[in-house]
DNA sequence: AGTCCTGCGCAATGAGCTTGCGAAGCATCC
DNA sequence: GGATGCTTCGCAAGCTCATTGCGCAGGACT
């Protein structure tokens, strides 16, 4: 159950983390093997878990979709029921992109994604901040994105 | 220049956010056109980098990646100079998967993936710390991923 | 040395990609 | 009001690529 990764692999999923859509005879070529054991072990790659999915990443800002805000939440309190409703809420709402569970300063971390800081604030306002279990926000806003990149570190 | 985005393009995006190496001829059962006219579509959505790219997501957990740090950096002081040396020292660390200029409370925000905590701090006080701009870091750590989405709203 | 096991390359088949072409819908302009 | 030009569709042909089964080589264990 547990897949070792031998260097090969490692080479074919820094190569698939960069082109998701490169033809399996061209990522052979890469990683230096023939088509077929190649098609396997990415088969393999797929099965064990370790390739989660592909996807497509659009351009934000041309799909009105321009604004990164980190929020940090404070919950009212600390019980499993609070996480639970939030993070069902959460969930539903397709401007959170991302949503962590923190220990420390606050108790969760949010990526949300709106056209503009208009928009952002009426979502902090009308859907944020009315989830039962929040208590407080903070934002960060990027006025730029430095990297952003999708490539794990493999070793 | 300025493409505009008809339904059909947005179903188009939705579905290759969801599964990237979908094939044409499903994609296009799926929004509803012959495979010619949907391969054109998305060749046009790729050339004006409405799509920027297809990459492979892999399971963090299972690549020696399990972890996520988010730090908020201060930077010495504000001017062009830092923040670009800043820039150049973060896009050459792969444990930086985002980062972020921001204004208010902190100047920079970073989403940083390591092995486990005991390799985060290490980072940190080997790299991070060193670099020139940063006066202070602190960190917010994710103990649950509670969402985890790669598809923008499009409206 | 013999046997088992793992992983490679090769070849054939079938599916999907890609391009050119003709037709239909629609707006514009005499 | 009808003709013209533009856009975008579907169809068909050629070609690349994915996929599977099979034989073979190298290493481990008996």
């Amino acid at each position: 159950m547990p897949v070792i990764l031998d260097p090969i692999d490692r080479h074919i999923l820094r190569v698939l983390q960069r082109d998701g859509r490169i033809s399996n005879v061209d990522l052979a070529k890469e990683v230096g093997l023939s088509p077929s054991p190649c098609l396997r072990r990415v088969r393999l790659l797929e099965e064990a878990g370790i390739i989660d999915r592909y996807v497509a990443v659009l351009d934000p800002a041309k799909v009105g979709a321009g604004l990164t805000v980190f929020a940090r939440v404070w919950f009212k309190t600390q019980d499993a029921e609070v996480t639970l409703r939030f993070a069902e809420a959460v969930r539903r709402f397709p401007e959170v992109m991302e949503c962590y569970l923190t220990t420390g300063e606050c108790d969760a971390v949010l990526r949300i994604v709106t056209a503009d800081l208009h928009s952002y604030w009426r979502f902090q306002a009308d859907h944020l901040t009315r989830i039962p279990s929040v208590l407080s926000v903070k934002t960060d806003v990027p006025m730029e994105t430095l990297k952003r990149s999708f490539e794990l570190p493999l070793g």
